[in-house]
DNA sequence: TTGTATGCGTTATCAG
DNA sequence: CTGATAACGCATACAA
């Protein structure tokens, strides 16, 4: 039974420290993890393992413990801003309770958020924070069948037993037009992200809804759709402007108006007094664009402080019913739809 | 000797795909690893695995294989534009080479930095690209004793053996300010970070070489410094302004730029016409702000592909000698700088 | 080809 | 208080 130890120059272990200490391992695993021993072994113990240097290998704990300490986030693009700022706000509650944050980036790729759900049964984080674009019929199935904690940020169809965040967005809409219409504008156009994705789809509903409930002109030359990117922005506000003359665009996100913007200053238009704006999710871009733009926040950081904090509860207390949580839009005002007529 | 398996009601592993097919751990182990074994047992074993949903175990697999198949990037904060581009650059190169990504935000803390490299000897990631926006004797120090392979981005002294990309700010700012001069501008400003940070510094060594070297008014006047966010430059433009009357400005980095567009924008002041513009790093930011900006580009998605890269190939070759590699700065002339002078 | 047995590094149980 | 030993789940050297 003789242990044979051919190791070449690997890290030191517990065998390492109790060996040097001249004790057993399971005293030195005790010292270690701060249990009783006596004062003479205590000594012994911290000594040897300051002398070698010995750091607890995280993967043989995780392997007992069954916890990694990890938790995931998928998201489309880890370079968008709204997703940076949830990712953010994310890493700054999982850490504070100790966990590590992996991202995933899933790309347009359907079957890939499908793949992450049941890669969760391979334990390498112990839960998962996703955020898809789409949701699809695979997507309820896997969530269903998942092997780990999940926390979903997206609207999500009403049975589906998952944490889920989420924010209302055709609300949000609402506002954004309540308030152009207050402030004088009535031939207010739309510029939206494709319609199969569930924001572009809550976009148009509440576009639309927001439309008939102010008394709007429902005029469908003033909707125009693209992709939710800063060009698709420009290029919707081309097409949109050589056919109609809105007195204000509200648009899907602040890519999309940061764009339109571009396209109202190139052609001399002047934002608000001629043509007032409004984008959504209040990313730094709005504060950063001049004329500052006004923006439906929805609450991006706090979404991603809630997903995270629901997925560490969930880790707690495995068996509490599904939360869902509905972050509220807030419309920020700033200079690009300032009232201007009297 | 009677294993006792109380197990509540654990995931499969190989024991129960084994017991299911009337194998032995090893048979069902070889088959699921597309090892050899015979038609019967292959199928038997497939079949179990599949009836019982086995997903084999990461953790226990990388306890064995003493690999994570997991990399850590640490950035001072996940949110800005470089770092995200360079995260992003990174993702894309680690996933397809198999690994995940685990991202850390280290704030402005300095030993957080030291501690993330003394804590890779837990092991809990294969290796880690250490973004340092200060580099101290601590970092060198624990660069030294590092328990894996590390890569920094940014520039580290001469002696120190580190996988290491970084870039030339110093020249990048060269680049700048020979463009604002042949178009015409002589009282070229800065707008810097602090100079105690490895950009801040390079930033302005490179500014005062090429005034210099550019034979320009040597009047420190025309030198702000900030941090290296919006608001910063916003307001040190103001204090800029507030004294000297340039007729250029170059800033440190893209945010810097923006908020000092802002400022001359909200003076009435015309850009490129009175005073031209140019920033750093080619974010996202510069092409999307009104006039688009002119920026030096740094290569920051190539920075973080490369970082990537040298990671996993040290991982391939642990000894090879510590590779040194330096992107070159890439000037992007846009409006905010055009020639407006004959 | 197949099974037995062992190690990866840690923690915990259970005698002593 | 301490030490021997099992177990976490996987993969493989070695023997049959």
């Amino acid at each position: 039974m003789a242990r044979k130890r051919l190791q070449g120059n690997r890290a030191p272990t517990v065998h390492t420290v109790a060996k040097l200490a001249g004790v057993s391992i399971a005293s030195a695993s005790r010292v270690l993890n701060g249990l009783g021993a006596s004062p003479e072994t205590e000594q012994r113990v911290r000594a040897a393992a300051a002398k070698v240097g010995y750091v607890p290998n995280a993967v043989a704990r995780s392997l007992r413990s069954r916890r990694t300490d990890m938790l995931a986030l998928a998201v489309e693009d880890i370079g968008n801003p709204v997703y940076v700022a949830m990712m953010r706000a994310m890493e700054t509650v999982v850490r504070r309770a100790g966990y590590r944050l992996v991202v995933h980036a899933t790309g347009a790729d359907p079957d890939g958020e499908v793949e992450l759900l049941d890669g969760l049964a391979k334990r390498y984080v112990d839960g998962l924070v996703l955020v898809p674009i789409r949701v699809t019929d695979a997507h309820l199935e896997a969530l269903s069948r998942a092997a780990g904690p999940v926390v979903v940020v997206g609207a999500l169809p009403d049975d589906v037993e998952v944490d889920n965040v989420r924010t209302d967005s055709h609300s949000g809409v609402g506002l954004a037009l309540s308030h152009l219409v207050e402030s004088g504008r009535r031939r207010i156009a739309l510029i939206n992200g494709p319609l199969d994705t569930v924001p572009g789809a809550a976009r148009q509903a509440g576009y639309l809804a927001a439309r008939d409930r102010l008394g709007l002109p429902a005029d469908d030359a003033l909707i125009e759709i693209g992709d939710f990117r800063y060009e698709d922005g420009r290029r919707a506000t081309e097409r949109l402007l050589d056919r109609v003359r809105p007195d204000a665009i509200f648009c899907a996100n602040d890519l999309i108006a940061v764009g339109a913007l571009h396209t109202l200053l190139s052609r001399g238009i002047r934002v608000p007094e001629e043509i007032a704006l409004v984008g959504m999710d209040d990313t730094d871009l709005a504060r950063m664009s001049f004329p500052q733009l006004s923006s439906v926040s929805l609450g991006s950081e706090e979404r991603g402080q809630t997903a995270a904090q629901l997925l560490l509860d969930r880790l707690v207390d495995p068996d509490r019913p599904p939360a869902r949580v509905t972050v509220p839009p807030r419309l920020v005002i700033r200079a690009s739809s300032r009232a201007v007529r009297p």
